[in-house]
DNA sequence: CGGTTGCATGTCATC
DNA sequence: ATGACATGCAACCGG
């Protein structure tokens, strides 16, 4: 052990007979400080002692007391508030005594439950965090204090610095809009009185009108209680971060709100579902957002009145179609499962016991399996429940602990069937919570207005619930109705469908002097169309009404949506309403639908299209895939070929419209088409670096190789010499030259063997050639070159199988 | 042979 | 890039 030397940078002392301890560290431990620094620092003027010069001085906001702020010696002296400006933890703890009588409890909550320290009790995540009283009640107090700070602005703090404070705090309180009253509810119940009556009964209880408190109060409410759990759980740092996403989520604080007492609000207010971070639990802060429960305020206090106990929301998750599946396995999200399960150390895991809202005890057993050097949670035998509770995939299933007693409490929350309703749902006015919920619970995700205000982050929760309800019920669940098992479709059918979305305005990009369209929105799926070309060489567009079935003619640069019916046509005035007649007859239209005549499958989309409707959208995938081939070979006979991007023209030139269908058709050897063209011209390119490439690991190889590899060297030479009399061609050369096949659709695998057997160098040969590591060429014989140089398949990346 | 269990893998969201 | 998670699937087990 070397001197010690005082941890005070301005002293630095190391002679003092006596050491004290100073801050604490990040290391751990504390400071050492000599014996004049160190009680400086117990006496809490050590900033004054040492750097009252220095920049950083500010004022508490309550007493106006100058404190240090920057500096690690009075860290724990004085608190950021919200509002701005910094408190004293003196004043803090001044606020602290009043406040204990400004958080009332109502009389039906038993005062060991709710105490001073009550919430400690309540949340033993303050004993998890080791937290002492004094830093737990200052915490709380800053979190108070916060919250009154982040609604009243400037004034909050200062006015409880006068006049009875006590007084103050409540007409702060009242002011508090739902940041501070939400959680009221959510600790305190208000209403012992409701019998339990079972689920029925708190459903509808939940669907009645009550008492909202998460929008303002004025002057109703006597509780002035902190946000969530978390907030006043906590201690330390968490507890700061906590309060602050409670912060971030909860709406702002606002323009007037229609209050609980006005006409305006009687039994139309609907609660709005905030997805707040749950209370407590080993590493909640990480818990994502999506699993942060979402319990509406007076559904807790339903709730927790109907149980008689105060629930504390912990987590929640949109069951998947595995975990509502027979297997009875719910997967936990890990951090969930971490937080506020019992830690398990073996995999078998321990059988755990959790109640639902009708008091019913079931226990699953709470597992995990390694996974990719994690863990996956599990809760087994969850199917009674799930089936009890009548929840499939899409729904969600919540997860609170019943206090005091720390008992789980399992409930659910019926997601929305309908998805356009649930897109359209707003804050409406009803009586109660809006169709389709249900829950332990009631409400279901509701768009997220408060004030007028969405929550932005509530919102982005809310999508994204509503996008994993929609991903889990396109995922699998329909996948296995009759109609999605019609589903089957290939990839170039489905581009046949495929059209520029809308709004999408294309970026051209030139490559190779061929120019393309790209999009940044996603294709949609368009109305199927027919092209056609008139004896006189005139193309029209060919498509269906979706109401009536006829068929109309259209330019071919008009883009239908999925759904069209003859009142989108504007381009023929005269026919853009159903009564007028067909521009083609279907009789006329057999040349370009072959699927007319297809009688079999036609028999096959008859089940499902009976009148023999064009589909659109899915529909029209569905369709398509009952079709079968019908689709490319309408798009065969189809003046204009492929349909194989969303811009795609009859006529379109450009290198993807103008291959013929995979597998189908090829280009000439001859071909001067701009696929051809651009290939040629890639392939020159690749020909000259890899015979660079090559003329360097020559002189590598000749000066290691004997006279036998000398004698190959003249066979890869030969080789070379066709490689680049292939590549350096003019396009007259290739005409020449290419007495192969250039096929740009070949499947590599199959037809390896044809081109094995031309007799000439095709540009895929030679291209696979180039491909080829040097060392193939080495091979003894020219005959297994040769043989070698046959299988290689063709890659116009020029990358050949290794 | 059907159901269960445990793990592997693919996909997707988040960092 | 990484981790979490949804799900597939093979091995296992019991009737």
């Amino acid at each position: 052990m070397g001197s010690k030397n005082c941890m005070n940078d301005v002293c630095r002392g190391t002679t003092s007979s006596e050491w004290k301890k100073g801050w604490s560290l990040e290391s751990g431990g504390f400071a050492k400080l000599c014996y004049r620094c160190g009680s400086s620092y117990e006496n809490s003027v050590f900033c004054e002692t040492f750097h009252l010069e220095e920049s950083g001085w500010r004022e508490c906001r309550i007493c106006g007391k100058r404190i240090h702020c920057g500096c690690i010696a009075s860290r724990y002296v004085h608190e950021y508030m919200d509002f701005g400006g910094v408190g004293c933890t003196t004043c803090l703890k001044r606020l602290e005594v009043h406040s204990k009588q400004a958080l009332q409890i109502p009389s039906n909550i038993s005062k060991d439950t709710v105490s001073t320290n009550g919430i400690k009790d309540v949340h033993p995540g303050v004993v998890e965090n080791g937290i002492d009283d004094v830093n737990f009640s200052t915490q709380r107090l800053l979190q108070l204090t916060k919250a009154i700070g982040a609604i009243d602005g400037c004034s909050g703090l200062e006015q409880l610095t006068h006049a009875d404070p006590l007084l103050k705090t409540r007409q702060s309180s009242t002011r508090v809009p739902n940041l501070t009253q939400q959680s009221s509810s959510t600790f305190f119940k208000t209403d012992n009185s409701r019998p339990r009556d079972g689920v029925k009964n708190i459903y509808e209880s939940l669907a009645q009108p009550s008492i909202n408190f998460s929008l303002t109060t004025p002057s109703s409410s006597p509780i002035t209680i902190l946000p969530f759990p978390g907030g006043i759980a906590e201690g330390s740092e968490q507890s700061k971060g906590s309060l602050q996403q409670a912060l971030n989520v909860l709406p702002k604080p606002p323009k007037p709100i229609p209050t609980v007492g006005s006409e305006v609000n009687k039994g139309t207010v609907l609660q709005a579902r905030v997805a707040r971070p749950p209370a407590e639990g080993r590493g909640r802060n990480q818990l994502l957002p999506r699993y942060w429960p979402r319990i509406t305020d007076q559904e807790l206090q339903q709730l927790s009145g109907d149980l008689k106990s105060i629930i504390v929301p912990l987590f929640e998750k949109v069951l998947s179609a595995s975990d509502a599946g027979r297997i009875g396995r719910l997967v936990l999200p890990k951090a969930c499962a971490e937080a506020f399960f019992p830690l398990i150390n073996q995999s078998e895991g321990i059988p755990i016991r959790i109640q639902d809202i009708t008091a019913k005890e079931w226990t699953f057993q709470f597992r995990f399996w390694p996974n990719n050097n994690s863990r996956m949670y599990v809760l087994e035998g969850v199917t009674p429940c799930i089936q009890n509770m009548q929840v499939q995939a899409g729904d969600t299933v919540t997860f609170s602990r019943i206090e005091p007693g720390g008992q789980l409490l399992i409930g659910c929350r019926k997601a929305i069937n309908n998805g356009d309703a649930q897109d359209s749902q707003t804050f409406t006015s009803t009586s109660g919570d809006s169709p389709g919920e249900t829950s332990f619970s009631g409400a279901t995700g509701n768009l997220l207005l408060n004030g007028g205000k969405t929550s932005d982050d509530s919102l982005q929760q809310s999508m994204w619930e509503r996008k994993k309800v929609k991903n889990i019920k396109n995922k699998r669940l329909h996948m296995h109705t009759d109609d999605a098992m019609e589903l089957r479709i290939t990839w170039e059918e489905a581009q046949e469908l495929l059209r520029p979305s809308p709004t999408a305005e294309p970026t051209v990009v030139v490559v190779e002097d061929h120019e393309f369209e790209e999009f940044e929105e996603p294709p949609i799926f368009g109305k199927r169309t027919v092209f056609t070309s008139g004896p006189s060489g005139e193309q029209d567009q060919l498509t269906q009404c979706d109401s009536c079935l006829k068929w109309r003619r259209l330019p071919v640069h008009a883009l239908l949506s999925a759904k069209w019916s003859n009142s989108e046509n504007i381009w023929d005035l005269k026919r853009c309403s159903c009564p007028a007649p067909e521009d083609i007859r279907p009789k006329d239209l057999e040349p370009f639908v072959p699927s007319y005549k297809d009688s079999k499958r036609r028999k096959v989309s008859e089940n499902k299209m009976p009148k023999g409707g064009e589909p659109s959208g899915l529909d029209a995938l569905a369709t398509a895939a009952v079709l079968g081939d019908n689709i490319s070979d309408i798009t065969e006979c189809s003046v204009g070929a492929t349909t194989r991007h969303p811009r795609h023209r009859p006529g379109c030139t450009c290198i993807v419209c103008i291959q013929p269908p995979s597998g189908k058709g090829k280009h000439e050897p001859t071909c001067k088409c701009n696929v051809c063209q651009t290939v040629r011209r890639r392939f020159k390119t690749l020909m000259m670096r890899k015979k660079k490439r090559q003329s360097e690991r020559e002189a590598e190889v000749t000066q290691a190789k004997d006279r036998a590899s000398l004698k190959l060297e003249l066979v890869r030479e030969d080789i070379a010499r066709d490689v680049k009399a292939g590549a350096m061609g003019k396009e007259a050369d290739m005409e020449e030259s290419s007495k192969g096949q250039l096929d740009l659709n070949c499947d590599p695998h199959r037809e390896d063997k044809m081109l094995a057997q031309t007799a000439g160098m095709s540009l895929t040969m030679l291209m696979s050639s180039v491909a080829l590591p040097l060392d193939m060429y080495l091979t003894p014989t020219i005959a297994q070159n040769q043989e070698n140089l046959s299988f290689i398949p063709a890659d116009t990346d020029g990358r050949g199988r290794q």
